[in-house]
DNA sequence: AACTATTCATAACA
DNA sequence: TTGTTATGAATAGTT
């Protein structure tokens, strides 16, 4: 079909093989067209030309990625899908861990125990009364050491104090006089560090903060 | 071409669409073949017929999935990214939360309680110690559930004896006096249902079985 | 981008 | 189905 036979192999000539490509890319593209049509079948066509430009052709009702859809679904399995299927899978694996762990919880926190086994339930008690006691282990080991902080604080502070009072009585005694009235003392340092965690502790909520332990966790699925 | 003219419109006759189908889609692939050669293009085709047959064509040293992932690229974005990067969000979003209910897991179980602040350690303490009553009183609930069931059971087949006794002392008492001698009393269902509990659950291990509060999860993300 | 001499694809038929 | 063939379409080389 034209001005004689051509051998099929790639046109060596850039501007022929271009010009070739165009013309023959139309010519496809109205085949594809016309079967689409005359067949009532579904195609879809993508090309590129050798320097990179890009064509498609796709019959009407559907897009290409629909097409791509039907066609790994035809060819049984694969490219995209057993990827997808490989998250899903790990999706709903997750998503059961995450209810489990979420139950575990709920049973430390002493909630749906209703489906527990008495043995069960008396090895709960038991894991949950030494977790407790690791608890108030560290809580005393925190508070002794914040209590041990302060102390050393109080007494620097009281050190720097004595050292300034020296310094200005030596050298300037009348305007610091007033204030040496309320008077400080080594055993104050421990003292105001216990009124200070007496303030703190008491009246402070029994929620939590932060990770809020008072079962305040969104526990439907994220 | 051929013998007439024909107009572009779906061919009503099934057989003849079949045809003209088969014939056409030779006719196409075999361009895109010479065009795939003579201009050195890349070439994806996918066909469906009317009667769901699929074929393709793909230049060589490709495939499929090559050419579509150069087209995704080529178009700029879309297809299935916005659905993979959908579920890729979901995944690691899961993933920090069964982080998180690992971590608050661990720290119900008196470990990692080194990030917490005294606060947090005070409410954490007082959680778990309204969980361990409440667990305790569950677990009173289904032990002495289960000895009132024990209780009614040995009961009812007290009365059930001691009725086939009366029979068969009526009927037939020369067989039946052997089995008297070890004797039967109103007291003994108790006592029996105590024992049993007694052997139930003192020597029974410290770990659980089933949902292993003993700490024994798989704490690795899954 | 048009033109046209050729070859090619295929509609109807067997 | 597959093959044949008369005919319309596609296009290589040219302008």
């Amino acid at each position: 079909m034209g001005r004689g036979k051509i051998e099929i192999k790639r046109i060596e000539n850039a501007t022929n093989r271009q010009v070739t490509y165009s013309k023959r890319r139309t010519g496809i593209m109205k085949k594809a067209r016309e079967l689409t049509v005359l067949c009532d079948a579904q195609v879809a066509i993508i090309m590129f030309s050798s320097t990179g430009k890009y064509h498609e052709f796709c019959s009407p009702s559907t897009d290409i990625k629909g097409i791509f859809d039907r066609y790994q679904q035809a060819i049984g399995t694969s490219l995209w899908i057993e990827q997808y299927e490989n998250m899903q899978r790990t999706l709903s694996h997750l998503k059961d861990i995450n209810r489990n762990l979420r139950t575990e919880i709920r049973q430390r926190m002493g909630e749906d125990l209703d489906g527990l086994e008495f043995d069960e339930l008396r090895g709960l008690e038991q894991n949950v009364d030494a977790a407790l006691k690791e608890v108030r282990h560290r809580k005393y080991h925190v508070i002794s050491t914040q209590t041990e902080t302060y102390k050393k604080k109080v007494k620097h502070s009281y050190e720097a104090y004595k050292t300034l009072q020296q310094e200005l009585l030596c050298e300037e005694p009348a305007w610091f006089v007033d204030n040496t009235g309320g008077g400080w003392d080594g055993g104050a340092g421990a003292g105001a560090a216990a009124d200070m965690f007496a303030f703190r502790v008491v009246p402070s909520q029994p929620n939590l903060h932060g990770m809020a332990y008072g079962g305040n966790h969104d526990l439907r699925l994220g």
